[in-house]
DNA sequence: CCCATAAGTTGGATTCATTCTAAATTAAAC
DNA sequence: GTTTAATTTAGAATGAATCCAACTTATGGG
């Protein structure tokens, strides 16, 4: 791994057949915030302001970042910009993807999954994981993140670029099935003892 | 992967020579919390109430969970039990983190390196993890999250079993190296111009 | 207390997301 | 334009996490 004088890193990659899709496929309902156009100007200008050139590959993948609600894997975001940018490496996703995140551009986010995915969406709110059926769910509430930087900020001087809020547990589809799983098993289990 | 009648996963393990201990040490600030002993039994009891075994293995995991305050990867806590309990299988390691993460009893916790690491402290906190040194501190202010938790539930059904809140940016220390990296810059870039 | 059996454990093989490498290309400053 | 360090890229390598199939054991019923 190439480390630069200004302390970033450079990678790249792997085997052309050990690219696999989403084996379960993430879906997730997204109430849609900040205007794409502010978006990609935010990852682009971050890239700048740290010294590092707008290549089209990264113009590329900010683009895309700057117009999806959901959380793309590493994976979904090659895939969708191979169709345009057909010579795009893995190398560079990767890349990419690692340098917006070490300035805090965007977040990783895991859920016990195989791939990383990425929360792009600059808005506060609070990610709903449900520990089932892995679905995310973005709630906007008032979690009073601002007033929690600030105080943050005071107490220890550490200073925020991203929050990060996940509630997780069970979605009110899941809990309801689970509920239904329970009572078949006890339902099962007593009619063993019946002729 | 056997898939159980319960929906749970039973998985395994890996090569000797392919446990490595931790690149970089993450060491880390935390505040004592819920005490060990109420600890290891909500984590006995997360598993008996799910209808699975106590066996000793597990009981030496979810010991070894509640009587830390970092936050373990499923490497160093393996390394830890296997001073006192030789025998035990990463395997095992593995399907008891995931189980109880499943449950959500412990929270993952991914921030970039290659490990996965583990909250096991059920005190609400507010994590802040420093986008250069890695490290992780525990920040306990009052994030109200009962009350968020509990408007979730009224607006969407949603019932929390964990909650997890990370502010991602530069701890003190790394902001102030940083200010003197970029000047350090400056002034080798403006030294060229100079005989 | 003992048995039966489903649940859990184990170590060795395997997978595959991510990182590394070194050569080729290119953005951007002069 | 030229120059040069930054970036990209394809292919090789890494290693955390998972799979597998055989073995062991917790636990409920007799």
């Amino acid at each position: 791994m190439a480390v630069r004088a200004d302390g970033f890193r450079l990678h790249s990659f792997t085997k052309e057949e050990q690219w696999r899709g989403p084996q379960e496929e993430r879906v997730l309902t997204t109430v849609i915030s900040a205007h794409p156009t502010s978006r990609i100007d935010h990852y682009l200008r971050t890239l700048k302001q740290a010294g590092l050139r707008i290549t089209p590959q990264r113009r590329a993948i900010c683009h895309f970042l700057a117009n999806t609600n959901r959380h793309p894997s590493a994976y979904q975001i090659f895939e969708e910009l191979a169709a345009t940018n057909p010579d795009i490496s893995r190398a560079t996703i990767y890349n990419t993807l690692n340098t917006l995140q070490e300035l805090g551009a965007i977040v990783e986010l895991s859920f016990g999954s195989d791939h990383t995915h990425y929360e792009t969406n600059p808005e506060p709110h609070v990610n709903l994981i449900c520990l089932r059926c892995q679905k995310i769910t973005d709630y906007y509430g008032d979690p009073g993140i601002d007033m929690l930087t600030a105080r943050v900020l005071a107490d220890t001087d550490f200073q925020t670029a991203a929050a990060r809020i996940d509630l997780v547990g069970f979605c009110d589809e899941c809990r309801l099935q689970r509920i239904q799983e329970i009572r078949d098993m006890a339902k099962a289990t007593s009619d063993q003892h019946k002729p």
